[in-house]
RNA sequence: CCGCCCGUAGCUCAACCGGAUAGAGCACCGGCCUUCUAAGCCGGGGGUUAGGGGUUCGAGUCCCUUCGGGCGGGCCA
């Protein structure tokens, strides 16, 4: 049973409210570590919180909390402070035995209780008309990070992948196939405006020539090689690109349990079903020759056309089809990652929903919208278009910069933060690259470890009585709020918070590696720095795990 | 014109449902390798948190507004 310093202060508040203020004692009761040292280890702003309820000064009612506050071993001072803080200073024993408890749970450190109900988790949906460029990475990282967080924070997740096989885009990149099959290129005249250019187009129609065999996670598909054959060049091309795809997400270390297919809703019925229900619930009409869905009852700006003029559907319904399919799978909760150049989707997906009056909560599903990543290169900026075919594929990142560096780059940022992403820069294997920070830390602790070359598993009952420093009470510290970053971080959907604590830790880490030894000839003192070496180690592996990226022993 | 996101040190970014003196890295200056990896550490300078107003014990954080940047607002996806 691990101690958690913060859950033992709150039940102790709460104690002492309930007895000073008995209608006050269901009041929340924050705890949080304070910045200056001075002020203890823990903080409450009770007395405040309370101040206004009780009508009285905030210092007077933390007087009376304190005095009511009962009795504990793991306390060695509490103060009132400022403006009304009850500061808490702990017993270093109390402040070390997380060392303990972190080697006690492994790599379980962190990880949270068991939630109920299943998570899906929604991200990159790249449609299969040319390879991952860097906005996709940026989805990738920040939805596999997400995934990942969620899992150790006690969610079962799902990781699924969306595209459209049918649509507009993919006739345009069939005929795109075919006309490179045929000889045709992007200088000729007769290219179409619309058509794909990039280089891959005539890698696809030769391996079409070819007559190739290609396998995805989700297709597979032999060429016939018959350049007239439009079904055979869509399949063989959407396959191939779909390959392309899985390598670039297998290279950066994402993978995905279920693949949905936008043609498949159509021919399961699913988007005709869900049409005819939101025209029997009233809530469409017929205008200049479409119909529409009266999306402004659920908070749009202005209805949308649902079915066009020339009886194709416009791109939200079966959106709204495939959600309801995500609903009906069990999943209570739903979090789309996407690009924030397609919020414009949110409002509409989920009036539709509303629309469809099959129970589905109001504000699902959720949506990680990342903002757009600027790629730079030699200083100036590299302009991502895919039909010019001028642009940075994630693959091209992998090789030059590593899939470490890349997925921590991609994912240190706030989501709704715009990203530079210098390729410069990051592919510098320098001290400006954060990563190798972090990663350092790790080796080094692998390093001295394998020079002490004793048995790990004995340093989970180390007598920790010898460790009290400031470094070494700071790492603790740090390391203690590891449960509790990763509850806030998953709450949030924030994985950065993950990489930025990381970053804390490892500094926390190498301060003290700089200031003290740990192989000293002191045996007690040499077991309980080491004890401590191996739970930050344990720590930065968990926390690099959530990340993607990987733990070296050495560097 | 409307909607969403962003604006924090020279640069790139943190800051846990609003907390005490806003923190890191890079860059710059000065120190530390006969001792566990110097991809490291220690010290220093650097800020009206874009501007203004409001809410309250307390605001980078919430509300209003102005400015600046990005993305949307197709019977495209």
């Amino acid at each position: 049973m691990s101690f958690d310093p913060q859950d033992h202060l709150s039940q102790l508040l709460r104690q002492a409210l309930t007895s000073v203020a008995p209608d006050q004692a269901a009041a929340d009761i924050l705890l949080e570590r304070p910045r200056d040292p001075s002020h203890g280890d823990w903080a409450s702003n009770l007395a405040m919180q309370l101040a206004r309820a009780l009508k009285s000064n905030p210092r007077k009612i933390a007087e009376s909390l304190v005095a009511a506050l009962p009795p504990s071993e793991w306390l060695v001072k509490v103060d009132i402070a400022g403006a009304g803080f009850i500061n808490f200073t702990l017993s270093t024993s109390a402040k070390t035995r997380v060392v303990g408890d972190i080697l006690a749970a492994g790599a379980a450190y962190g990880r949270g209780t068991a939630r109920d109900g299943k998570v899906q988790v929604e991200f990159v949906s790249a449609n299969p008309t040319g390879p991952l460029h860097v906005g996709h990475g940026r989805g990738a990282a920040v939805g596999d990070c997400l995934c990942r967080l969620l899992e150790t924070a006690g969610w079962e997740v799902t990781r699924e992948f969306y595209y459209n096989d049918a649509g507009a885009q993919i006739d345009n990149l069939t005929r795109s196939v075919q006309l490179r099959a045929k000889g045709v290129t992007p200088e000729n005249p007769d290219w179409p405006e619309d058509g794909y250019r990039g280089d891959y187009i005539m890698d696809v129609a030769k391996a079409f020539l070819a007559k190739e065999s290609v396998i995805s996670d989700d297709q597979q598909f032999t060429a016939n090689g018959d350049v007239d054959d439009a079904e055979a060049i869509r399949h063989f091309a959407v396959a191939y690109l779909r390959r392309e795809q899985d390598q670039d997400l297998k290279a950066f270390g994402v993978a995905f349990d279920v693949f949905s297919l936008e043609s498949a809703l159509y021919t399961e019925g699913k988007v005709k079903a869900a049409v005819e229900t939101l025209v029997a619930n009233g809530y469409t009409y017929e205008q200049d020759g479409a119909l529409w869905l009266r999306t402004t009852d659920f908070g749009d700006d202005k209805d949308r056309v649902m079915q066009k003029k020339d009886g194709g559907y416009t791109y939200f319904v079966p959106d709204v089809a495939y959600h309801l399919d995500k609903w009906q799978r069990g999943f209570t909760k739903v979090i789309n990652e996407q690009g924030a150049d397609h919020h414009s989707t949110v409002t509409r997906v989920r009036a539709g929903l509303q629309a469809l009056k099959a129970g589905i909560p109001q504000g699902w599903p959720e949506y990680v919208l990342h903002q757009m990543v600027m790629v730079m290169r030699n200083g100036e900026e590299v302009k991502i278009s895919k039909r010019a075919g001028s642009y940075v594929t994630l693959r091209d990142l992998i090789e030059e910069v590593g899939c470490d560096a890349t997925r921590y780059f991609l994912v240190a940022r706030h989501p709704d933060s715009q990203l530079v992403f210098d390729i410069d820069l990051a592919k510098s294997k320098s001290t400006e690259n954060p990563v190798y920070y972090i990663q350092y830390a790790h080796a080094r602790i692998c390093s001295v470890l394998g020079q002490w070359n004793g048995d790990e598993a004995t340093l989970a009952k180390a007598d920790l009585s010898s460790l009290g420093s400031e470094r070494e009470l700071a790492l603790c510290a740090r390391l203690g709020a590891f449960p509790g970053l990763i509850e806030a971080a998953a709450r949030e959907y924030a994985p950065h918070l993950v990489a930025a604590y990381l970053k804390d830790l490892a500094a926390d880490f190498h301060g003290w590696y700089n200031s003290d030894r740990m192989l000293v000839e002191d045996e007690a003192v040499k077991q309980a720095r080491l004890a401590l070496t191996l739970a930050t180690r344990q720590a930065l592996r968990n926390g690099l795990n959530i990340l993607g990226v990987s733990a070296p022993e050495s560097m």
